[in-house]
DNA sequence: GCCAACGTTGGC
DNA sequence: GCCAACGTTGGC
């Protein structure tokens, strides 16, 4: 079991979107080390979901429901894709201003490399994620 | 809107 | 295979 963060624009595709469809595909990774940690996603593994841009916060979890594929927006075969369903809403989300004041998440991915879209978490990360998500 | 960081491309 | 130039991302 793996834990991953994932980024994604809210004007592009948000966590309302992904719970309106139910499910989707992760698509649009054009990033080596991004694509990587995508095909390194198991079927059932968790992943904090992210939006950039306005919001810079972790609203919710998504769960990894079907492993890397060739992505269907391309035929270019480096790139894959995976699906994710809606796994948890956080009660309130946990923005980029908590994780840095936060000194047990000072050696996150996010905070260090803040551009990498799809990024590993450590079980403890998550953990306290969820747990400043509570209040 | 600016700028820093970083990834990718292309010339050599 | 190296490295400079360029483009893109994302925080502020």
């Amino acid at each position: 079991m793996n834990y991953w963060l994932i980024k994604t624009e809210p004007g592009t595709y948000s966590w309302e979107d992904l719970k309106k469809d139910k499910r989707t595909f992760w698509d649009g990774v054009r990033n080596y080390t991004a694509r990587n940690n995508l095909k390194a996603m198991k079927k059932g593994d968790l992943a904090l979901y992210y939006h950039s841009v306005n919001e810079k916060a972790v609203v919710g979890v998504a769960k990894i429901v079907k492993e890397h594929y060739q992505d269907p927006t391309t035929d270019d075969d480096r790139w894959v894709a995976v699906d994710v369903v809606p796994e948890k809403e956080l009660k309130k989300p946990v923005t980029l201003a908590d994780v840095k004041a936060d000194g047990r998440l000072e050696n996150m991915i996010l905070v260090r490399q803040s551009r990498l879209s799809v990024q590993p978490v450590k079980v403890e990360e998550f953990d306290i994620i969820l747990g400043l998500s509570e209040g």
